[in-house]
DNA sequence: TACACCTGTCAGGTATTACTGACAGGTGTA
DNA sequence: TACACCTGTCAGTAATACCTGACAGGTGTA
């Protein structure tokens, strides 16, 4: 999973925030969630939860499909991705050195 | 390398910024330096590099040792730490899981 | 003494992120 | 119609992060 600089630090900007790790912890444990039901679970408001979701998605650390749930509502669910980083000296000259 | 979801943070914020992967990529290569002449080779004002070292240091991820010159100059070197972090939906999820 | 280096710190300003509350539009049931 | 859900967006504000210029203190050489 090489990387440039840039999108190096788009990952890092999207995990750099307590919301975003407990999102990622969340979806991860329950397989997938749809947005209001995320937001009531882990107490944020929507339009925060949505924010959120959206630089997570940006990243692609996570993924998202609308659906129609039996009874007709529109359902946006969201999964996490399943990405590998490392971090070390080597990994951030690597990605830097591309420039 | 367990972090809990505080260490992770920290690192995570620390390295969420292109100076800071800059400074890394440097160090990597160069092996150490210190402070007034890094900051002339990444054309970062001094105060500035001092700050960024600072948030790199608290997160350890490099390390210093004030020494005297030959001339007795008081400098400050700097190193990158042999840090590795591995970044993916489990391992979030065990730091997170540590509240 | 004056100058050239080195170190550290800090007030003040700018830029970026994070967040809320309100709005708009959709489908279903009573 | 009214209500309960779902979705998305956006203006305005609060909180962080970033950055500069100036200051203070150190050692050495001319």
């Amino acid at each position: 999973m090489d990387r440039s600089e840039e999108q190096l630090l788009t990952v890092l900007a999207a995990l750099d925030n307590p919301h975003r790790l407990r999102i990622i912890h969340a979806l991860h444990r329950q397989g997938r969630n749809y947005v209001s039901q995320l937001a009531r679970e882990l107490n944020l408001s929507r339009p925060l939860l949505h924010l959120h979701l959206q630089k997570l998605e940006e990243a692609q650390l996570v993924t998202s499909q609308l659906e129609l749930s039996a009874d007709g509502k529109a359902l946006k669910y969201f999964e996490v991705a399943d990405f590998h980083l490392l971090l070390s000296p080597a990994t951030i000259t690597e990605a830097v050195g591309k420039q």
